[in-house]
RNA sequence: GGAGUCGUACCCAAGUGGCCUAAGGGGACGGUCUGCAAAACCGUUUUUUCAUCGGUUCGAAUCCGAUCGACUCCUCCA
């Protein structure tokens, strides 16, 4: 198996530190609104390395965070909690706010066939954690004190910035960011917050250096070295953490344990962008998955989607677009239940099989080329030369990675038809009997209208719910 | 201002030095079938063409340079 390692910025040969299992920790949702779709498409590509990984025989322990606290909306302590804010402009409290988005994200991920992670950890419940890490930082002579807050001094550390290789003289020489009177370095970043500049804050927690709520960074190393210990194998996200928030996550949790390196290959799905850039929660309007729905389109449309193209690439979102993953995936579900019709899944392969479903995985394997996956499978399906139960049970293989729930795929049941439908398509074929075109094609129409289709066959009529 | 990515046929999108006279999907059109349709199947849309112009090379969509255009990051963001 390979993956593409933002550290080393190459394609790797992946080697668990445990043979066959892997810790895979992804960076999960702030719980202040609904998640859009370019946030989903980064839990889609999460979800395909999982699968591949499992499917390549490996043991995935796969924990996601889900911030409940702690995510400022600006650096520094010039911003404002996001929850605390909701919580203000929506007059409910930050639970309710918390706990009704975490369930709506919940829904989202699970309507999209996205497998749930091993753990799921809320940042609230991992406050211990975060101050112990926070002491054990402050005891290596990481932090200081300033204007109330414990800061993370980047200067104590030789390396910060790898991950993005960022030039810090250079950072510093162009600096749109504000000037923070409090920070050492511009770079330092929050651990602990006890300033109250927002007096009704409701989040806050008694600690050493008083009470206050955690830093948003803290969160993931606090929880992701709890569930999968302080040296683990992969981390994953959106390549807009790579610059502050993994950044921060590997000073600080290197900097505490004194371990080199704290994860062994970090993974980042690029973004969703529109006709007029990529999709953002801060800048108003945004598609969630329910818009969607609401547009006639099922999750698993915009989950192959998802799939056409590379996750290291940028992919342009338009309804277009998303008409033909609707259009090819509904192809591809009629092909399986006619499938299903004729055969049962095959327990043993021609060579010929094999050779697809081996093209298949090894493009998964190779750093999860789906969109080359996704034309073997096609090429598989026209090759005549491939039994049908052969084709249908390397259909069920391959999607145990894309996740289409081709196995939930039905062949279409008669008795399921109401008896005023099944009458009229009766008349229908007496007057088609008769030669009675016109009034056999007035019956067809008022069948569609009833959102019933009738297509003539060699076999007779069949009638299918127009959906 | 600094850093970086990308531009592939009607649309989406793989491919990143020679099996490329460029996967796969979608759409459109044509054919088979049908009373007509739909569905299905077959074919065409794709012979030097991969933003443009130069260069390197025996050979480039793939490497280099310039130009134009789009996007991302350096600020919260998947």
């Amino acid at each position: 198996m390979k993956l593409y390692n933002t550290m080393s910025r190459k394609v790797e040969d992946f080697k668990p530190i445990e043979d066959h299992k892997v810790g895979m920790y992804c960076c999960g949702p702030t719980v202040y609104n609904f998640a859009h779709i370019g946030n989903l498409r980064t839990y889609v590509f999460e979800d395909i390395l999982r699968r591949t990984l499992e499917k390549n025989g490996y043991k995935v322990k796969h924990v996601m965070n889900i911030t409940d606290v702690g995510h400022l909306t600006g650096d520094g302590d010039d911003g404002e909690d996001k929850l605390e804010k909701r919580s203000r402009e929506t007059g409910k409290s930050v639970w309710d706010i918390a706990a009704f988005y975490t369930e709506a994200f919940m829904k989202d991920t699970a309507s999209l066939n996205i497998k749930r992670p091993t753990v799921i950890c809320k940042a609230t419940d991992h406050i211990k954690e975060m101050i112990d890490l926070v002491k054990s930082l402050e005891d290596g002579g990481h932090t200081y004190i300033s204007g109330g807050n414990v800061y993370f001094s980047i200067d104590t550390i030789d390396d910060y910035g790898k991950l993005a290789k960022l030039n810090l003289d250079e950072l510093k020489a162009g600096a749109r960011i504000s000037v923070d009177d409090n920070k050492r370095n511009p770079k330092d970043f929050v651990l602990w917050f006890t300033n109250g500049k927002f007096k009704d804050q409701v989040m806050v927690w008694p600690s050493p250096w008083g009470v206050g709520y955690p830093g948003w960074h803290i969160e993931c190393s606090a929880m992701s070295m709890k569930y999968l210990g302080r040296h683990f194998d992969i981390h994953c996200g959106g390549i807009d953490a790579i610059p502050v928030h993994h950044t921060n996550e590997i000073a600080q949790s290197e900097a505490a344990t004194g371990e080199k390196p704290w994860v062994n290959y970090w993974c980042h799905g690029e973004f969703l962008i529109n006709d007029k850039g990529k999709m953002s929660k801060s800048s108003g309007e945004f598609l969630t998955l329910s818009v969607l729905v609401d547009h006639g389109y099922d999750p698993l449309d915009y989950r192959y989607f998802c799939l056409t193209g590379h996750y290291r690439s940028q992919l342009k979102f338009s309804y277009e677009a998303l008409d033909h993953a609707k259009s090819a995936r509904q192809s591809l579900n009629d092909k399986v239940a006619s499938l299903k019709k004729e055969a049962s899944p095959a327990s043993s392969f021609s060579e010929k099989a094999c050779g697809y479903r081996q093209e298949f995985f090894d493009a998964m394997s190779n750093d999860l080329h789906a969109p080359q996956a996704l034309a073997v499978l096609w090429s598989m399906l026209k090759d005549e030369e491939v039994p049908d139960d052969q084709k249908l049970a390397l259909l069920l293989d391959m999607d145990s990675i894309l996740g289409l729930n081709l196995d939930k795929v039905e062949v279409k049941k008669e008795e399921s038809i109401p008896q005023n439908v099944l009458d009229l398509v009766n008349e229908r074929a007496e007057a088609k009997k008769n030669k009675d075109f016109k009034r056999s094609d007035e019956i067809r129409d008022r069948l569609a209208s009833m959102g019933w289709s009738v297509k003539d066959t060699p076999q007779g009529p069949v009638v299918a719910k127009i959906l």
